[in-house]
DNA sequence: CTATGGCACGGATT
DNA sequence: AATCCGTGCCATAG
């Protein structure tokens, strides 16, 4: 839509009618390729080559260079601009490649079309896409396979082939249309590298005896199915530690989608933090990346040529001029906020950083707006659909800073994991207020449910629907 | 009767 | 102005 509005306005543009551009709203790679357009489309627009460290002969956008200047002297964070690496970040450094084993963020919807892609008809895709969409954030499809299919105007056995090839796609027991079915896909996925003694139990037990499994009643179903109670727990054993009822949370931990809100993509850095020199308590080093490795300034010869040029040739020779000028502008403009949003961020978020999910600290855009002096939209702006990249290689959104309960919901876990015997939500709720946290108990059950664990009565000490660890 | 989940309202945030 | 988030109230399940 940027990009259109662009065009609309290409031939009546002027200086006093837009004083300054929406760059802040793309991210490093959507500004990239706008400013790319920009450079063939204006004559009078000029990239100015890049910088490189005198020392390292890394190209820089400005200097000092970021691996070879000094710390600042009272400990606060450094940040730079520096040139976007291409495409995925990675680093050059051999030594450090194990430490960014980074994961390129990507949806879940995504993630399942790209594998079942080359098996889809023409005619299926719009039925994939309505499936896809329509799972639940645990990766369930909820919905009943007649209604889709009357919805969608098709025969239920295309329905159910669709969802055939969702369900056998990578997290495994995806697109099942409750727990019980999930577990029973990831059985049979998991039944084809085990040995079958296991399997055959489990299954028996999930299909027949699904509810005393979650009560853990073992006895009941030992009885049932004159088994020895040992064996029947050692089943159960299996089942919790490799199947789990909410299939897309193996690697969307948290719940929260790992895109923005906007629903962009986040497969490309707009910055990334790291610790200077590596040293331990060090201050934290900021690189935003530039769109592009040098800068952007109006071209001399051509603002010279506009005053000997025709009257006719003035006009649209002086819009483009006005325009590059603009644009170099903004440019700036952009630059220099997203530096000094990054420098209040790591200053702030330090211990998040550095740390885990407990440490996030309530901040919000407005407060920084005010400490910054410009408008709140300037810095919503500024933190919509931009990732970036942290010292321990996570990559989270800017968005995430600004998670009002996160640090809560990390509590929560931490709780219900060191509890001893169920906790109620009252009970944690006023745990968390002994901790100085006021949280109302209903507040409580839903960040229980954002974090996939179940009600206390149906959790007991070893809760068997807790979903495994994510990557951490 | 207690613990939860659904709905929806109001205030804060964007 | 639109959206998100915490919370209170009430129905429901155990």
């Amino acid at each position: 839509m940027f990009v259109s509005h662009l065009h609309d306005n290409r031939h009546q543009i002027t200086a006093h009618l837009a004083k300054t551009m929406s760059f802040l709203t793309l991210s490093t790679a959507e500004l990239e390729a706008t400013l790319i357009k920009e450079l063939n489309d204006n004559p009078a627009l000029e990239l100015v080559e890049e910088l490189r460290c005198p020392n390292c002969g890394k190209r820089l956008y400005r200097l000092p260079c970021p691996t070879c200047a000094a710390p600042s002297a009272d400990g606060s964070p450094v940040v730079y601009l520096s040139p976007r690496e291409p495409r995925n970040y990675r680093s050059t450094e051999a030594e450090n490649d194990e430490a960014l084993d980074i994961r390129t963020p990507e949806r879940l919807d995504e993630h399942i079309l790209r594998q079942i892609g080359p098996a889809l008809t023409r005619a299926e895709r719009p039925l994939a896409a309505y499936l896809l969409a329509r799972l639940d954030d645990d990766g369930l499809l909820p919905e009943a396979i007649p209604e889709v299919a009357a919805f969608n105007h098709v025969h239920p056995r295309d329905v159910e082939r669709v969802l055939s090839l969702i369900q056998h796609a990578d997290p495994p027991g995806v697109g099942a249309q409750t727990p019980q079915e999930s577990l029973l896909i990831q059985l049979e996925c998991l039944a084809e590298v085990t040995t079958p003694l296991m399997t055959k139990l489990a299954r028996t037990i999930i299909q027949h005896h699904f509810e005393a499994l979650g009560k853990m009643d073992y006895a009941r179903i030992a009885r049932q199915l004159r088994l020895p109670r040992e064996s029947v727990e050692a089943a159960a054993r299996f089942i919790q530690r490799n199947l789990t009822p909410y299939p897309a949370r193996v690697f969307w931990g948290d719940g929260k989608h790992p895109v923005g809100n906007d629903g962009a993509a986040l497969r490309d850095l707009d910055a990334s933090i790291s610790i200077l020199n590596r040293a331990e308590g060090g201050p934290l080093m900021v690189e935003v990346f530039a769109p592009l490795s040098g800068w952007l300034r109006v071209q001399p010869e051509f603002k010279a040529a506009l005053e000997e040029c025709a009257e006719a040739e003035q006009e649209t020779w002086g819009a483009a001029v006005e325009r590059a000028a603009l644009v170099a502008k903004c440019l700036q403009q952009r630059n220099h906020t997203m530096r000094r949003l990054m420098q209040i961020i790591a200053e702030e978020q330090r211990d998040f950083i550095l740390g885990g999910d407990g440490d996030l600290r309530p901040l919000t855009r407005a407060k920084i707006a005010h400490t910054l002096g410009v408008h709140e939209s300037t810095i919503s702006r500024a933190v919509a659909g931009k990732a970036v990249a942290l010292p321990d290689g996570r990559i989270v959104p800017l968005s995430k800073f600004f998670d009002r309960s996160l640090s809560v919901r990390d509590r929560v876990r931490h709780l219900v994991n060191e509890e001893k015997s169920p906790l109620t939500d009252d009970q944690i709720a006023a745990a968390l207020g002994e901790q100085g946290l006021q949280v109302a108990r209903r507040t409580v059950a839903k960040y229980r449910k954002m974090l996939g664990i179940l009600p206390a009565n149906v959790r007991s000490r070893q809760e068997i629907f807790r979903p495994r660890p994510v990557r951490s």
